[in-house]
DNA sequence: CTTGAGTGCGTACATTTGTACGCGAAGCGT
DNA sequence: ACGCTTCGCGTACAAATGTACGCACTCAAG
């Protein structure tokens, strides 16, 4: 029945990373339909395509799935920031740069969003989720600060934290002007000074 | 062996409506000290130190349980938060003041907030929790803008809840100083304009 | 072709879990 | 005082889960 596939599958040869992979990427995506506490080695089995007994081989214990599957989704998201920011003109508008970035972030790139906020979490119960939690903030500031200064870097990465995770849940949705606003009054300041541009 | 103390404890009369409110009580500690998935009927009824069955007949299912647990945890959160501004004299420094109110968050009060982000990130995969969440949102919104502006308001509240969430997880925490210099920047705006007070 | 090791996985088992059910005790109308 | 209704809970059961174990299959050496 399903030796079919098995064997099918299994003739990946006797050391294939690639399969280790797919299933560090099933569990991510078990983590954004489900959350946290959805991962079970069956269920990341059954996104994988795999059978039960290849979770368990490839990964000793739960927590090891866990903490290489978040590390890798925040490392991920980590490289798509600094790719995004690479790609962005110096000259841009970097308010209205970072409202489009939340805007994808609540839409097309909603599933991302959810993972990282579920590590975010799941690192407040579990310290070997730390680092990478840890990595994603860093990623953060720096990333923002170098467009800027530090505080004002520490002050964005704080705001796009916390705003995208409340625009992820708001019910009617934020609009993009209203982040834009945002963003430009935090990096502006009040907005009776001057109009600088 | 348990009888004793069961037959005690059942002795609450027919109608106690304590008797519930401990129990969500103790599923918030329960939230508190494993996360959510960490809640289940058998570790809430050990935590507040009733029966089994006792869950089970108060809360018909798990997510009853979570539900109004986390609606009273966020209501609680929010009575607090109101309780704090109503308690400041309206001269006060409120950039000292809110990284005050952050830094108190995570250290005393560190418990709660975990709790809180638990309660966000549920409702990303619950929608029951939603309501609960959005009420956070909305109290963190109207509150910090009754003392500013609408637009300083919802900055103020992304920062906070960013900075609170990224404070309780940093391994070297935040010192007062860098917390109330995010606070100041954010409120005046960059340092370079005027020496407002 | 045989054989030995090693890789990958199918399966079984003990545990934990959610939940339904039934029983005893308290209130209350008569 | 006596039944009847409702409340509260002890218990049992089925499903789900983590994990250990052993088998099949591949590959290379001889």
């Amino acid at each position: 029945m399903s030796n079919n596939d098995a064997a099918a599958t299994r003739r990946r040869g006797p050391n294939d990373p690639e399969r280790r992979a797919r299933i560090a990427k099933a569990a991510i995506e078990v983590v954004a339909q489900r959350g946290i506490d959805g991962v079970t080695h069956r269920a990341v089995a059954a996104a994988a395509g795999v059978p039960l007994g290849s979770t368990t081989y490839h990964f000793a214990t739960l927590d090891d799935l866990l903490e290489v599957a978040l590390s890798e989704a925040a490392a991920k998201n980590v490289r798509a920031l600094k790719e995004w920011e690479s790609a962005l003109p110096p000259d841009a508008d970097f308010a209205a740069a970072l409202a489009d970035l939340v805007m994808g972030y609540i839409n097309e790139q909603y599933r991302d969003t959810v993972v990282e906020y579920d590590l975010y979490v799941a690192a407040l119960h579990r310290p070997r989720l730390r680092k990478a939690s840890a990595a994603w903030d860093d990623a953060l500031i720096a990333f923002f600060g170098s467009r800027t200064d530090p505080l004002t870097g520490r002050l964005l990465a704080g705001l796009f934290c916390g705003l995208l995770m409340q625009a992820a849940l708001a019910d009617p949705r934020p609009t993009l002007e209203e982040i834009e606003a945002l963003f430009r009054r935090a990096i502006h300041g009040p907005a009776s000074r001057n109009s600088r541009d």
